[in-house]
DNA sequence: TATCATAACCTCGACCTTCGAGGTATACGG
DNA sequence: CCGTATACCTCGAAGGTCGAGGTTATGATA
């Protein structure tokens, strides 16, 4: 049995890397030390989902990367959000508020409905 | 490439259903419906899904079931919340609002973190 | 009466994601 | 010179969701 806490980042992942990438191009390392810094150590992704998520968005086109240097003088693959990105960051973003509403209808419901 | 909207479900359609259990018995065709109706049509669950996911319940103790006849007049399988079912859903309630809030902390975040 | 829609259950395989474990390489401080 | 932190990656196991497909029975409708 996983903890259910960690399933929920299923369909969500994408959405907070795209989010990251919005301030600025950022390599994996940086990416989930800021999303655990931000979450209150509530969201910490694992290296092993974060770099599929990143190639998987690269591939779909919403990321581009390039080697570069990192402020630790190391070398580091720099992810940028490209236009396509962009727009797919408004969609589920958007996606996400609705999801969220539509649960919150559930669970605050106080009776069955007719 | 899937639908995220759909991705979502995922670590959550257990905590609806338990949720939905708590305005009394009920058999799966009707919790479909039941969370169909309240999201306005948003969550819209496969049986595919839900009913795999009434077994996992079952077998990990949070919900009994009964053969019965429904309102309609055919036999169906009717489930109820056990007391570890309603502490599991307490729970699973904490955890989703613990995550939307780390969430909604990254995505409405203004810059990055130190 | 035949047929269709609805109610209600179920299983299966394909697909995807996440994770933990494991591995590599380099910079820097002690 | 060695450990820690930085930074990348892959792999397999595990698990969930879905669509498709199938079954039975009731009731309405043509």
């Amino acid at each position: 049995m996983r903890d259910s806490s960690l399933d929920m980042l299923q369909g969500t992942l994408d959405l907070l890397v795209l989010k990251t990438l919005t301030w600025g191009p950022a390599h994996g390392y940086a990416i989930v030390r800021w999303i655990q810094q931000l979450s209150g150590d509530q969201l910490i992704v694992s290296e092993g989902s974060l770099y599929p998520a990143l190639h998987r968005l690269d591939e779909r086109g919403w990321v581009e990367s390039e080697w570069k240097i990192s402020d630790a003088g190391r070398r580091a693959r720099f992810y940028r959000l490209t236009p396509k990105g962009r727009a797919q960051l408004r969609a589920e973003h958007a996606t996400w508020g609705r999801f969220v509403r539509a649960v919150s209808r559930v669970l605050e419901a106080e009776s069955q409905p007719a």
